[in-house]
DNA sequence: GTCTATACTTCGATAGAC
DNA sequence: GTCTATCGAAGTATAGAC
C-alpha cells in the first residue's frame, strides 16, 4: 500500500502549500485546511497535496515542525538579547502567532499522532526558556528559594498566554493593569525596557 | 427560502442531539461535529439535526449558549460559597470542560458569527467574577490601590486556564510549584481549604 | 410537531500519465 | 521527480411525507 512516491523536502512547491496552509489555519481555523482549499491558495492541483504529503496528518505535522523551528529560534535570539525578560515578553505577547497556537491546541485534541508532537515542542520550548532564565534571573539576585524559577517561567507563559488569546478574541478586562503589574516587576529586575524590536 | 419548520426547543431529541454534539466536540474537537456524526452518536437521522437547527452554526451557538448558562450558575454557587476563593480555584482548575474551552476559542476564529457570541459570554463571566471578588478580597482586607483587582481577577483566570490546558495536552513543568504558589496566597487570605466538592 | 427521501457539494486518497 | 484523471465516502441542506 505505502509504496507510493513522495514529493522532495526542498520543492518549492511543497513550501508553497505550506505557507497556504499557515494562511488559512490561522485565518480560518484548521477545518479549513482541506487539500482543495489549501492548493486553490498555492495555485496548484489539489492531488499535489497528496504527492508531497501523503495525508493531511502528515501536512498538519510539517507545518507544526516548521513552526516550531523557527519559534525556536526566535525565542533563542530574545534569550540571548540584552534585555532578555524585556524581549521574551515583547515575543511572548505579539499576537500574530495566537491564532495558530490556539488551532493546533484543538488540533490536538482530536489528532493523537499531533498530540504527542505539539506536546513535545511545548515542553523543549519552556525547558530552554528555564535554562536561559535561570541564569538571568540568578544574575539579577532573585533567590530561586523563595519562588522557584520554574513556577516564575510558567506564570510568565500563562499571563502573555492568556493576554494574548483573549485580546484576538476581543476581550481585555484587566489586562492594561494586569501588563502593567508584569511590567513594573520587568523595569524592577531589567531597568526600563530599551526601545528595541524582537529579532 | 427561511420559511422551513424548527422543532421545539423542549424536544427531546433536540437535547440528545446537543449532548452528542457537546461529547463529539469534546472527544474529537470541533471539526468532527458534523450533521451525520451528530445524530449517529445520538442515534437519530442525519436530517434531524438540519430540522432542531437550521444550520450547523446554529447548532453551535445553542450548544455555546446552553454551556455559557450552565457555566454562569456553577461560578455563581462557587462565589457564593463560604470559601469563595477556594470554590473558585477548584471551578477553575477542573479539567472536563477545557477541551470545550479550547474548541470554542479555535472556533471563534473563522466563524465570526460565533466569535462575538463568545466573546460576550467570556465578558460576563469575567465581569461577575470581578463583582463577587471585589466584596469578598476587600473583606479580607485586600488593598485596591495596591494591585486593582480587576489585575487579580484576569491573573487568577490566566493561571487557571494555563494550567488545565497544558496539563490536558500533557505537559506540566512548573505547574506544581505555580499551583503551591496559588494555595499558599489562598490559604493565607481564607484559611485552609475545607474539603467541599464544588457545586 | 416530527421525521424521511433526496439533491448537490466537497473531501481525502490512489493509480497511473508525463 | 512532478503532476493529472478519477473514485468512493462524507458533508450540508431542502422539500415534502407522516
Amino acid at each position: 500500500m505505502s509504496t507510493r512516491r513522495i514529493g522532495a523536502e526542498d520543492s518549492a512547491s511543497r513550501a508553497a502549500l505550506l505557507d497556504a496552509a499557515q494562511a488559512l489555519m490561522a485565518e480560518h481555523g484548521y477545518a479549513a485546511v482541506t487539500s482543495r482549499k489549501v492548493a486553490a491558495r498555492a495555485g496548484l492541483k489539489p492531488q499535489l497535496v497528496h504527492y508531497y504529503f501523503r495525508t493531511m496528518d502528515d501536512l498538519f505535522l510539517a507545518l507544526l515542525r516548521r513552526g516550531a523551528e523557527r519559534n525556536l529560534e526566535r525565542q533563542a535570539r530574545a534569550l540571548a538579547s540584552p534585555q532578555p525578560l524585556w524581549a521574551l515578553w515583547a515575543l511572548s505577547t505579539e499576537s500574530s502567532g495566537t491564532a495558530l497556537t490556539v488551532e493546533f491546541a484543538a488540533l490536538a485534541n482530536h489528532r493523537k499522532t499531533i498530540k504527542a508532537d505539539i506536546a513535545g515542542y511545548a515542553e523543549t520550548f519552556r525547558r530552554r526558556q528555564l535554562e536561559a532564565l535561570t541564569e538571568v534571573l540568578a544574575g539579577y539576585g532573585v533567590a530561586p528559594s523563595q519562588t522557584p524559577y520554574v513556577a516564575l517561567v510558567a506564570l510568565f507563559n500563562a499571563i502573555s498566554q492568556v493576554i494574548t488569546m483573549e485580546e484576538d478574541l476581543g476581550v481585555d478586562l484587566g489586562h492594561a493593569e494586569l501588563r502593567a503589574l508584569v511590567e513594573h516587576h520587568l523595569t524592577e529586575l531589567e531597568g526600563p525596557r530599551a526601545d528595541i524590536l524582537p529579532g
